[in-house]
DNA sequence: GATCCACGGGAATACACGGATG
DNA sequence: CATCCGTGTATTCCCGTGGATC
């Protein structure tokens, strides 16, 4: 072995085993592109979808659930692979009896939750059906409409997916509509949201309703278990201990994963190889129930996840009331009443919870401090992994 | 010059409470 | 007793400004 060998080694002394493998794999955040154990909710989605394969528009649509059940992971693997399909093989599938020569129609996956005005949802939206790059201000929205429409016009057209349709944040579902009313007929939207079909205006204009249900205990064991091998330094978690995770999270598949990932977190900070009942037990009590999903968390703005990056770092005093936790965040360059003024609003969001001081004796309106409603410690670690870089 | 958007700042409003008023 | 008022905070609302593009 020469020397450049034993530096090489040096350097790669973090390539021992590591309990983690890749955060990526086991993120709450990132979905598979082969859901597991989900086959009949995936052969569901494709009934919708198939006119598609043959080159037809299908129908409007609208996917539902409760919160945390994998709507977006199912949603984005098949879109993704129609994609692909469609990218791959230009026309359609040629049937037993003629031959059809139409093009397939594109698909294009979009999420609410990251685009949220109208213009960040059409330039989404023609960012995945042309190459080149797409300005990023400086036209009016109405100029993408038309870029849009004049790339579909004459096309086997497209099949828009806009996902968190009913999130606070997203643009009204109703203008989301009025939107895709400009564009050529050969569009077909499908939303997804969390709202029963009855409290959702848009399914007016969409085909029966498709509903997501919570995952059975079984499949949320093989979906935990899977992450695992995926991520995770093989017999890092044995089946029991899946199942204890599964069982407390009740059909939430994110809120499983959020707490497997705590749990793998803690024991790789403390060097060992697989994780403990204890990890697993703080796991679960660091996932808030009812939270907001991480997703929500890491599509907010730069600066938004920079102040919620620092006041999950506050210690309680500091973080006893608005007022202090603004004068607290001085690491954050924003000015304190923007800073302020964002603890209110990601509140209002539900990303963060208000809760109201005792009544004490002080003269004026008593204040209220703010809580992280999401998994933080999966978001500590998810946005110091984006930041390396 | 137009357009979109994040910031920043401050006005307006809400709330709590003690004390005054009708 | 029900209201109103004044004071002190907290919270919400709104709009101007300026950077970055086209």
């Amino acid at each position: 072995m020469d020397l450049s060998d034993r530096i090489i080694r040096r350097q790669q002394r973090d390539e021992l085993p590591h309990l983690i493998e890749d955060y990526e794999l086991i993120a709450p955040t990132s979905h598979l592109e082969e859901p597991i154990g989900r086959g009949p909710t995936l052969e569901r989605l494709l009934d919708h979808f198939e006119p598609a394969l043959e080159g037809r528009i299908p129908p409007n649509g609208y996917i539902y659930g409760v919160r945390g059940i994998g709507k977006s992971a199912l949603v984005w693997a098949v879109i993704r692979q129609l994609a692909s399909v469609t990218a791959v093989s230009p026309t359609a599938i040629h049937t037993s009896t003629r031959v059809d020569t139409r093009r397939m129609p594109g698909f294009v996956y979009v999420d609410a939750h990251v685009h949220t005005s109208l213009f960040a949802i059409y330039r989404a939206i023609l960012d995945q059906l042309v190459d080149e790059p797409i300005p990023s201000q400086g036209v009016p929205t109405e100029a993408l409409a038309d870029r849009i429409g004049d790339r579909l016009r004459g096309t086997a057209g497209a099949v828009i997916c806009i996902d968190h349709v009913d999130a606070p944040r997203a643009v009204d579902a109703a203008a989301i509509v009025e939107m895709f009313r400009m564009l050529p007929n050969n569009v077909a939207w499908v939303a997804i949201g969390e709202l029963e079909p009855a409290a959702m205006p848009l399914t007016r204009y969409t085909d029966a309703p498709i509903r997501i249900d919570p995952l059975r205990q079984q499949v949320l064991i093989d979906v935990l278990m899977g992450r695992a091998n995926r991520g995770l330094t093989p017999g890092a978690i044995d089946h029991a201990a899946a199942r204890q995770v599964a069982t407390w999270a009740e059909g939430n598949a994110h809120d499983a994963l959020g707490a497997l990932f705590i749990a793998a977190d803690r024991a790789e900070t403390a060097g060992r190889l697989s994780i403990t009942h204890a990890d697993l037990q703080a796991g679960c009590s660091a996932v808030p129930t009812d939270g907001v999903s991480l997703g929500r968390v890491m599509a907010l703005p730069p600066n938004r996840q920079a102040v919620l990056r620092s006041l999950i770092d506050l210690d309680a005093g500091a973080r006893a009331s608005v007022t202090d936790a603004t004068a607290a965040l001085t690491m954050v360059d924003l000015s304190a009443s923007t800073i302020k003024r964002f603890l209110y609003e990601m509140a209002e969001w539900g990303i963060l919870t208000r809760i109201q001081s005792p009544v004490d004796h002080q003269p004026g309106r008593p204040p209220s401090r703010v809580e992280p409603n999401f998994a933080a410690p999966v978001f500590r670690r998810l946005y110091d992994l984006s930041q390396r870089q």
